[in-house]
DNA sequence: CTAAGTGCAAAACTTTTGCAGGCGA
DNA sequence: TCGCCTGCAAAAGTTTTGCACTTAG
């Protein structure tokens, strides 16, 4: 918590009790992924009070400070993830929505002709079906 | 498009002049994805008076039944491709939004192992950057 | 003729923004 | 104190839905 703590100021940012309680989610969540909603609604269940507004303006404001990742599971809304993990992707089943990493990642594999002529930036690389528990 | 028009007619399905349309515009287009929006702009730049609601219901069932395939470039807008080209996965330049299509697909590069007891209905794979164009 | 399909309007859902007041440093 | 932050409310953008009317087969 304090490094991220020391990271905002080191800014100059102010570290109210929303930026505070925010960060606590992401720290205590068993699930490394959640999305506005769920971020504002586990606070609001300890801490009524806090707007929506605010935690999407916090969330975007993690983003650029590299405190967090955005992931795109393309049902149309964005999920973060804390950005102190290894690098991963996902396999995510289609029915009950759990997901699970993947160590595996695709750019290792590609020959650099493949994308010549390109500045890689970010990419993603998701895997949809049906997980263990949901075939049974 | 005769190909598309039975497989519509192979299910019972109307063969009403709007699914022509969306057909044709997918047939004719040079951009092999498209929005709903764009759908509907290059429609109704002909035909005037077709609704939105329209292509959306159509773009739903041509899905369904396999001829259109889903695109989602993370900014919560999804795109439709016809699925009558080879299997492939996109650059997509972060500054001009322009995209090419590359073969690469990393699920030939699994193993197995990575993703035992799932099993995989579809993927993403998405490199996002700088095009050769705008790094110039 | 009749079920399937369409247009209209309204709503749902996620995310963004303007503004006035509040609070951290 | 001062400027960053927040909450409220409203709006924006994409997609979905209810309903009555139209149309393909």
């Amino acid at each position: 918590m304090d490094y991220y703590i020391n990271k905002l100021q080191a800014k100059g940012l102010k570290i109210t009790s929303q930026r505070q309680e925010i960060l606590r989610v992401f720290l205590e969540s068993s699930n490394h992924h959640l999305s506005a909603e769920e971020v504002h609604g586990k606070i609001t269940e300890k801490y009524p009070g806090m707007s929506l507004d605010t935690v999407y303006r916090n969330l975007s404001l993690l983003l650029n400070l590299g405190i967090l990742t955005e992931l795109n599971f393309g049902d149309r809304k964005s999920l973060f993830e804390l950005n102190n993990t290894e690098h991963h992707h996902h396999l995510i089943c289609t029915k009950c929505g759990s997901s699970q990493e993947i160590n595996f990642c695709p750019l290792k594999f590609m020959d650099s002709q493949q994308v010549e002529n390109f500045k890689i930036e970010k990419h993603s690389f998701e895997i949809f079906g049906i997980c263990a528990n949901c075939m049974k």
